[in-house]
DNA sequence: CTTGGAATGTCAACAAGGCTGTCCTAAAGT
DNA sequence: ACTTTAGGACAGCCTTGTTGACATTCCAAG
């Protein structure tokens, strides 16, 4: 990726193409959250609730400064979030034991059905674009995103790889 | 899941591997919009008024409904944003020759700089991580997002596509 | 042991930017 | 003439981001 040195391997590399890129980009985001949104918006919850419940289930356990650093908000945002959470029942929040200043972050039962409700309808449309595009593809496409990511939230990404392989 | 029969292909749609999408799609769309929100920060614009600068510039005499349908916002969402680009001389809404209803929306100079300056960060960003990636990846990234559109942001896409060839 | 600073998390208040709903004008279409 | 369409204005709501002040807990230096 280094030694493109003269031009072929360059050409793709327009303005235009890169705008097209960036403006896929946006539509496809787009996609990427309908689903989940169009349930969400039944519910009291949004898109920030989603978040959380993605994370949490994905690392159980987790503290709220653990979390806020993944999902790239402030406290006081993501404590709004999670307060709701609690209160509805979907989201057990345990005193550390080590540390009492901690609070350790849990999906209750009510909590994992939610979740799974929302990452089934996430999933099938990823599963849907991925088998549309191909292995290959697929490969690219995640790349890319690699690439695009900056430092930081590209050793937060690989750190959740590792953690469940 | 359904018709997992034999087949080599199809190995990389294990949950595990559509959730690191899911999540490389999450990191990767802070990254994309990172540096252009950094910009609008030290101005008094958001996002929403860097999608309306970046489709105006891109289809200059647009109409408002069309940009609404674009964006997939509410007229008055829209209305506010746009007001404030008006009010603020970066935005130039000229009454429609043909119809008069119509307001078709044009850059002035000092919008199209703002848009420039915006844009040049994204392509940057995105010209890196193309760079990074190598032509056959993003071919595969692209086939990916356009798989991951609705039907309808699709053909707004493919349309604008055709629009600047 | 005490005390002061750092870390963790909570609460209050505010702004941006979505949304809905209603009402209005002007222009087109029938 | 009547209806539909394009657009704007205003009011108010919700989610989700922000900063600032505060309580609790931990830890380390004196």
């Amino acid at each position: 990726m280094s030694d493109q040195t003269s031009s072929d391997a360059l050409l793709f590399l327009t303005d235009e193409q890169l705008r097209q890129g960036i403006e896929a980009m946006f539509f496809a985001y787009r996609g990427f959250t309908a689903d989940p949104d169009r349930i969400l918006a039944t519910m009291a919850y949004g898109r920030a609730h989603h978040r959380a419940v993605h994370f949490i289930n994905r690392a159980p356990g987790t503290t709220v400064t653990n979390l806020l650093v993944i999902l790239g908000v402030t406290k006081q945002s993501l404590n709004r979030v999670l307060r709701s959470l609690i209160e509805d029942g979907l989201v057990e929040a345990r005193v550390g034991s080590a540390d009492k200043r901690e609070r350790n972050l849990y999906l209750t039962e009510k909590g994992a059905a939610l979740e799974r409700k929302l990452s089934d309808a996430q999933r099938n449309r990823m599963r849907a674009a991925y088998r549309a595009a191909g292995p290959q593809a697929v490969a690219g496409f995640r790349t890319v995103l690699e690439a695009m990511m900056d430092g930081d939230l590209r050793r937060r990404h690989q750190a959740l790889k590792e953690g469940s392989p």
